[in-house]
Formats: C-alpha cells, structure tokens, sequence
DNA sequence: GTTCTTGTAACTGCATTGATTACATGTTTA
DNA sequence: TAAACATGTAATCAATGCAGTTACAAGAAC
C-alpha cells in the first residue's frame, strides 16, 4: 500500500509553475520535468484546477497560480488530487458479529484511534505551504 | 487507496483472545467473529506470531498473548501485519529531469516532509496500547 | 486554416486486497 | 492406531486502483 504519486507531483507541478513564471509551462514541458507522460499531467492538472489553485484555459499554454505561494498549503494540495478520503486512511473490516463483545464493539473503538491518527498525518500538511517548498529549492539550487 | 484491514482485523484477535482467554479461540472461531474466512485469520494470526505477539502451535487449537496487554503496542500490531512500508506512506514519481531546477531538488524536499508526515501517524499507535483497546471494549459492554 | 494547446475518454499492464479452496502437517482423543 | 480437528501455506479468483499510453474533440493563436 502507497499513497498515489499524484500527491508529489501535484507539489511538483504547482512548484514549477511557480519557478518557472516568466515563460509558459505546458503539460508537455512539465510532463518532461516529472518524466511522464503529458496527458498524466493534464489529468492532475484538472484537479488542481477544480480545487482552484490554478488558472488554466483550454488551449492556452500554460497555467498560473490563482493565490499567493503562502496561501496554498499541502493539505490544500493533498485535497485536490484526492488519494486519501476523508477518515478513510484506514479500513475497518465491516459486519464483525453482533453476538461477540468484540465484534459488536471494535468498530466504534478502533474509529476514532484511526481518525487521530490520519489528523496527525494530515496536520504536517497543513502546517507547511507551497512557499516552504519553492523555498527550500531555491536555497538548495545556490548552495551547488 | 486505503490501509489494509489487516491491522484493524489483528487488533480484533489480539483482544479477542484476551476477551475470550477462559475458552481456547481457534481460527474458526476468531473468523466467525471479525466475518470473514478462517484462512485469512490464519494469515493475520501467522504475522502476529512471526511478530512475537502470540504463541500458536500447530494442530493446537487457540493462541496466547506472549506479552502483557500494556506491553503491546498498536503500533508493534501495524508493524506485524505490514500494512505500511518504512519511510514508504507516500509515494514519490522518480526519476523527475536533473536539469530542471525543481526535477533536480524535489526529491529531496519532499521525503523529509513526507517522513514527517507518516512519523506523526504511527506515533498515535505507540502511545496506545491493546490494554487501552480491551478496556474501551469493556467499558462499553459495562454501560449496556 | 494550420498549428499548438487543453480536456477527456478508453485501454493497457501491473500490484494489492480479501475471499476461497485445498491440502500437508501436527495434535488430540476415543 | 485411526478418526477428528487444528494450524500453516500455497494457489487461484474477482475487484480495485495506479500510472502509462494513445487518440481525438474542442479551443486559441499566429
């Protein structure tokens, strides 16, 4: 089990956009950036679209951010391109028996230990935005 | 995507056979409760031994905890089913272009964050153990 | 109007999950 | 000792999700 790749690639996109600002940045071009296919890119470009995190226009090349880099969160990304439901991360094997004490409890036990433990996940997300990542790039790429 | 039930299915044998230590708990039995098939509990039950969580012979009907209820932790039951990866929650696309600015650097920006990330869930699982899980358990069957 | 773009749909191969069947091996007991 | 019952494990199956690929309709720009 893995979490879908769309979530770094979606950081991935949105990142470039960003640093790549002064010229267009059409899917093919990203698609070459995150080495796939064009039409991947498209697909999760749609979501972060829908998410209104980006403006894009069809057959207009390129896209730009519709709020400022500290305005997006990883939270607000990992929302857009949908790999975790809400209270989901988790499965809980349905129908355990009603007759059993465990069985007829073990659902509403084990719910909310999972829930706390997808919040905790998803709060380092929403602790950090887009500006932190576009950040640490740029201080990375003056350091070689 | 979503988590293996697997770890919820073996936090329900573990305080299963807690619950029910007076009888012996055969798979059979164990299966009847979480509704599922015999051969799957076996499976689980196969991790959780390898694990040092219990102890099943062959041809023996039932298992035991091989350790106190406060001395197994939800976490140590997540490791013994396997149903996350280490460092491996999120996925990340590889390979993205080394002569792009953001390709050449997002690797490295992400993972930490990403490690964060899965750290913070699975410290909820060490700070509970099955001992909180039985006691929720009974509490509930006390009020009804 | 040709060319480039985005937006989608359809299809593929691959991996994982959970259920199921089957059977070898070990244990108990009558 | 033989029958009955248990665990351990392999093989198979349907369903699902992921990521890549191809194809093409629809929009925009030169």
């Amino acid at each position: 089990m893995s979490i879908s790749s769309r979530f770094a690639v979606g950081i991935h996109i949105l990142a470039l956009i960003d640093l790549n600002k002064e010229t267009a940045s059409s899917s093919e071009f990203i698609a070459g950036s995150v080495n796939t296919n064009a039409a991947v890119i498209r697909k999760i470009m749609g979501m972060l679209k829908k998410a209104g995190l980006i403006d894009v226009q069809p057959g207009v090349a390129g896209a730009k951010l519709s709020k400022e880099l500290s305005e997006i969160t990883l939270f607000d990304i990992y929302k857009a391109v949908n790999v975790v439901e809400e209270n989901e991360l988790f499965s809980i094997h349905d129908k355990p028996h009603p007759d059993c004490v465990v069985g007829k409890n073990i659902q509403s036990t084990i719910e909310p230990i999972f829930m706390a433990a997808q919040s905790a996940m998803e709060k380092v997300f929403q602790n950090l935005t887009l500006e932190d990542i576009v950040k640490d790039i740029e201080a990375k790429e003056h350091i070689q």
